[in-house]
DNA sequence: ATCGTAGCTTAACAGTGTTAACCTCTCGTG
DNA sequence: CACGAGAGGTTAACACTGTTAAGCTACGAT
């Protein structure tokens, strides 16, 4: 139809950016590679020459929104470039923000099925590797300086990441408590999610860490993590 | 065929364990209406006499997941019945060993997209609710011995819902970054969502309590939330 | 003996992702 | 300039999906 707009070869790009567009005012079932291209006045057929399934056009809009995110959280570790406790501060409400504000991006980036995401190339997560060393980084600092009790930076960032993720994703599926009120929601998860990496006190009956070795004491997991070692 | 196992009207029994067993062997996106029928030798129309559509056969199997992990926290309740932290441990052991162990039936519980959810009467999930009312009261029992700092308990149930939802749903997406060992990751994961119930200590550039006030300044999440004021 | 209906069937609809075959038009080379 | 190659698009089709409408069969009650 009115194919002027896609004059040259990034027809590519008009394709992402019409499933975007898509996926933000229609919703996440409404995302069909049929629909993308009667928006954009092709035929379905046409997205399979610039991409080699449903799968890839989403590793492509996952990309663009861990590039996203990761803006969001630069602008929040310059925006407190002395203080790592504000510093992780702001970068959970960065994270929050973005999950709530860009809610099908989120879906799409953290919540797809984990069979969509079955054939990603492991080498693409390199990005959004990116957005946990900030955390990391932030959480070395803090304790570097006594301010958090972060040993491990590489595991508290996944840490922090599993907290935020918990908390966004639960909202985003409408499946908090009715009785809480979301500011409060979020405001309470990322105070515990920085709270849970400041210094104890000691307490009546509190061991000085939590309990050690394993976990578990049977395999409960061993069947899940039994089949494959490789993860993203 | 060898319709002998569903002589009675039961078949709507022998659905819901067909199902269930699909889930767990075939995965996920094998759950369809034609092979479970196949599966049990009727027709893939049989199962609508028993159940209104896909939505309402998911949400009966989310009701007997709700019953499975509330028998395994009323277990993990009943071994700490003195001790309110090592209480709360061992059911967030319970929490991440149900979402392992039982990794397809915690997908459709807590990882359905929310398309699949919307017709959900939120009456249903008054059993999910009594599995955060064991953590509230866990809570608020360490909170008046002075043990776990959870001024709101109810608030506190799903913020350690929200923590451990994060953790399991990450490593069941095999997200978590591979240099991690998945052991590793889920103590960190309970130790951390423990952690931050425990009481700090003053420490240099630390504020008493983490910042006031609303969590961001922009109505970020605004569009987020100003459509529906619902949720389950 | 006949009627109603519970319980199940087949046929069909409107979708989905994806592939195969074809068509057209431009561009580089002999 | 003529021509073959191939880039870039098309339609038709396949094997699926959830779901509905219409029809069949057999049994229980009047």
């Amino acid at each position: 139809m009115e194919r002027s707009r896609t004059s040259e070869a990034d027809l590519r790009r008009a394709i992402l950016d019409t499933a975007r567009h898509l996926l933000v005012r229609e919703g996440y079932k409404s995302l069909t590679m049929r629909r993308i291209a009667r928006a954009i006045g092709y035929s379905a057929t046409a997205i399979y020459l610039h991409f080699d399934n449903k799968d890839a056009l989403f590793h492509a809009l996952i990309e663009e929104g861990m590039e996203r995110l990761y803006a969001a959280f630069r602008e929040a570790v310059a925006r407190h470039p002395d203080d790592p406790v504000q510093r992780l501060q702001a970068l959970c409400r960065a994270y929050v923000a973005f999950g709530l504000d860009q809610a099908e991006y989120y879906e799409i980036m953290f919540m797809a099925h984990p069979e969509h995401m079955e054939r990603y190339p492991a080498e693409k997560y390199r990005r959004a590797r990116r957005n946990l060393d900030l955390l990391a980084e932030t959480l070395a600092d803090g304790h570097a300086r006594g301010m958090l009790d972060a040993p491990e930076p590489r595991v508290g960032a996944s840490i922090v990441w599993s907290s935020l993720h918990g908390a966004v994703s639960l909202l985003l599926a409408h499946r908090v408590d009715v009785r809480i009120a979301p500011e409060v929601f979020i405001h309470a998860a990322i105070a515990h999610t920085i709270h849970g990496f400041l210094p104890v006190r000691e307490a009546p009956g509190i061991p000085p860490d939590i309990p050690p070795a394993l976990p578990f004491a049977d395999g409960a997991w061993k069947r899940f993590f039994g089949g494959d070692g490789e993860a993203a």
